[in-house]
DNA sequence: TCTATATTTCCATAAATATAGAAATATTGT
DNA sequence: ACAATATTTCTATATTTATGGAAATATAGA
């Protein structure tokens, strides 16, 4: 993970439509959602949705996969860890105790 | 922390500049940095620069505190976990072990 | 192949964001 | 008050991003 990685995966969920698109992903975890159930659910038309599902996709946060009539998205969580990792992993810049709570745990 | 507090910190750091600034300001740790070395750093241009760390003061991601004849900047470490700890938080979304390695731990 | 349904591309437009020079505004030491 | 330095605002411009209707492109069942 380098900077412009970290800044495609931030500008992918940086944005209401996308944000809610790939909670709602998270949510439906391994089983995934249609491309016009997020529509419906989300009350995006679809053009709208289709460049947004496109940005997601591209940055690697979410992933398609066709099935029977429907393209069915899921969320990626590995690249989501992997941004959370890279986010956390410098957040205590050598000296400790920077992080009181929880987030900086990854890199004990 | 709701989505669209989310989305406004997300935007605050999906941005090259801000995103570099952020780090420096992450390293510098509690000692933070004049803008004037956080642009001589990055060689962005005074207003540029100004620019920037208004989005990120803003946002709530980093804290301006005048010093002497220099304006420092530093790193809001709090806002920033609640960030990663919102986005953790329902990275697993009910169903466990989504989330193989390190990110999801700050709910368990 | 025809039809129905699902999704994407095309396109034009609108809105938001980034850039940086120049001028204005602090702040402090003398 | 004056001079020196630091930072911010003002301004115009350039660039990127978002929006959604209409048409085009899948996909699969009959």
């Amino acid at each position: 993970m380098d900077n412009k990685t970290a800044v495609t995966l931030l500008s992918s969920i940086a944005q209401d439509a996308r944000f809610s698109i790939f909670r709602l992903l998270v949510q439906a975890g391994s089983s995934g959602l249609a491309a016009g159930n997020i529509g419906e659910k989300l009350s995006i038309p679809n053009s709208t949705l289709s460049f947004h599902l496109k940005e997601l996709s591209h940055a690697g946060l979410i992933t398609a996969r066709q099935e029977s009539r429907f393209v069915f998205y899921f969320a990626n969580y590995e690249v989501m860890n992997g941004l959370l990792a890279y986010l956390t992993e410098n957040c205590c810049a050598g000296q400790q105790a920077c992080c009181p709570d929880l987030a900086c745990s990854s890199h004990v």
